[in-house]
RNA sequence: GGCCCCAUCGUCUAACGGUUAGGACACUACCCUUUCAAGGUAGCGAUACGGGUUCGAAUCCCGUUGGGGUCACCA
């Protein structure tokens, strides 16, 4: 058996899309498994779209998910180069061995012209039948080469059938008659992806091409052109396509689609990889929780799902906070949250008191970006006091500066020891704790909802605590 | 609309002719408890429909319905 060579080949026309994560991800591990390489190629041909940034930032969004591709234009390698715009003579040269050997023509059609047929075509519901085609190959190539825009077309066999094979499903037929004779070669001399994709894919030695269903009924013209060339076509598998809540294909209107938003909320690589392979895919065990060394192991392409998944922000954050509470260390956690922190602006030296806030945290909150809104009061002083805490404070003033007294009192702030304080002192005066810690919660933290309250004071420390009772008492 | 793909709880899915149709997210209740979480337990909840094939169909076949994709000198 041959390695596995895979590739994505996205289009650097924005954001880094989840989808290209999506189909990255079983690209990746497919080529890995394969003791093949992943190569990520990216197909520039279309200058109106380009957006100049966009080819680094996929780079870095599969580089941050662990699934650094093993060649691309940030590399380089021996199948370069990656970006198509830079192998533009490449396809030229292809498009006109195809013109000569009688698979493709050149057709000068101007744009106006083609709607008119495509009008017509449509109205008999037939495909678009180009003119040009049947021009005289001779008197084509003189135009051309005395100036006349033309491009180049694939020339579609009227009859017969195409059939793509997918490793997913079964023989897919589609009637010639029904493809249309698609542009490879544009006027202004780039080529269409299904010219730039198929050479490309062939000269880099591609053998197993996943992408998303999207392209199903692009893939015959694919295997028509490498069989017009003479050359074997890869293996194709065809992924289900992520899905918005209404099923429609993923959209950046419906759902964050840009990877870079994830990042930017404190999404953890780990846990957007493991939701991310489970669309599709379950884990033989039913294993909800595993790493990508895990799926590597086990993923096997045919067990893969065909029913369109709904990418649900949800599960991705049960699976982001899962992995902060049960996979990563909590001194991970720590350092992760200080580092995203501080590249959100924030400045909080990473210190015991840091931690200490950080591990009654870690189980209340699912993505980094809940981590300041639930903890202003560890910060401040200038903590805001919400209706419930003050009303809290306001039926018990009369404890607060006896309690404040008994908290400074505690030769060691401990949360043991201040437990024990509240209590003997609850025993004392005969009330319930659920009278005697309500003020005190709310005095130290503006809010009743918080972490337990001794492992909270602990934290706070005792010249905060005090300092904030004695306050709230006054 | 033509062509193509798809179809189990609201969502992600298990089952690969024989199960009380299983798990997870979400939701609800209870437990734990000083609140909020986390955790634990329980509950709610699905084979789209109609025909076949078979002793037996979620599973195989056909049709219907539904959803999606695609029909560019975009990828």
């Amino acid at each position: 058996m041959q390695p596995t060579v895979t590739r994505i080949a996205p289009s650097p026309t924005g954001d880094p899309h989840v989808g290209t994560a999506y189909i990255g991800l079983f690209n990746s591990v497919l080529a890995r498994q394969g003791g093949g390489k992943f190569i990520l190629r990216i197909e520039d041909t279309d200058q109106n779209r380009y957006v100049a940034d966009s080819e680094k930032r996929i780079f870095q969004m599969m580089q941050w998910l662990g699934l650094t591709p093993d060649e691309s234009p940030l590399q380089d390698g021996p199948n370069g180069p990656y970006r198509q715009s830079e192998r533009t003579e490449l396809y030229g040269q292809h498009a006109q061995q195809l013109v000569e050997g009688g698979h493709a023509y050149y057709a000068f059609e101007t744009p106006d012209e083609l709607t008119e047929l495509r009008e017509k075509a449509q109205a008999s519901g037939t495909v678009i039948a180009v003119p040009s085609r049947d021009l005289d190959p001779e008197q084509a190539a003189r135009r051309v080469a005395a100036g006349d825009a033309a491009v180049v077309r694939l020339k579609v066999p009227h009859d017969g059938e195409t059939v793509v094979n997918d490793l997913l499903r079964d023989p897919i037929h589609f009637q010639n008659a029904e493809i249309d004779d698609k542009v490879l070669l544009k006027a202004d001399g780039y080529p269409t992806y299904h010219l730039a994709n198929v050479v490309d894919d062939h000269l880099m030695g591609v053998t197993d091409v996943v992408r998303a269903e999207e392209w199903i009924t692009s893939t015959p013209i694919h295997v028509l052109l490498y069989r017009a060339f003479g050359w074997d076509a890869p293996r194709f598998a065809h992924m289900p396509l992520l899905r918005n809540a209404d099923k429609s294909k993923i959209s950046k209107r419906k759902n964050p689609t840009s990877v870079e938003w994830y990042m930017d909320q404190g999404y953890l690589p780990e846990a957007m990889l493991n939701f991310l392979a489970t669309m599709g895919w379950t884990h033989p065990d039913g294993t909800e929780i595993f790493d990508l060394d895990e799926f590597q192991r086990t993923f096997k392409l045919e067990d893969v799902t065909l029913g369109g998944p709904v990418f649900d922000q949800d599960k991705l954050r049960w699976y982001n906070g899962k992995y902060l509470r049960e996979v990563l260390s909590e001194e991970e956690v720590v350092k992760r949250l200080h580092d995203y922190l501080l590249a959100h602006k924030s400045e909080l030296p990473l210190d015991d008191y840091f931690r200490a806030v950080t591990r009654l945290l870690i189980p209340r909150i699912e993505v980094f970006s809940d981590f300041l809104d639930k903890t202003g009061y560890y910060w401040s002083e200038d903590y805001p006091v919400n209706e419930k805490a003050q009303k809290a404070i306001d039926n018990a003033r009369e404890l607060l500066p006896e309690l404040a007294g008994r908290l400074k009192n505690l030769p060691s702030f401990d949360a043991e020891s201040i437990s024990a304080m509240f209590h003997a002192f609850a025993e004392e005066k005969g009330l319930k704790l659920g009278k005697v810690m309500p003020p005190v919660r709310a005095a130290v933290a503006g809010t009743l909802e918080s972490p337990d309250l001794p492992q909270m004071l602990e934290a706070l420390g005792q010249e905060r605590v005090v300092s904030r009772v004695e306050r709230a008492g006054r």
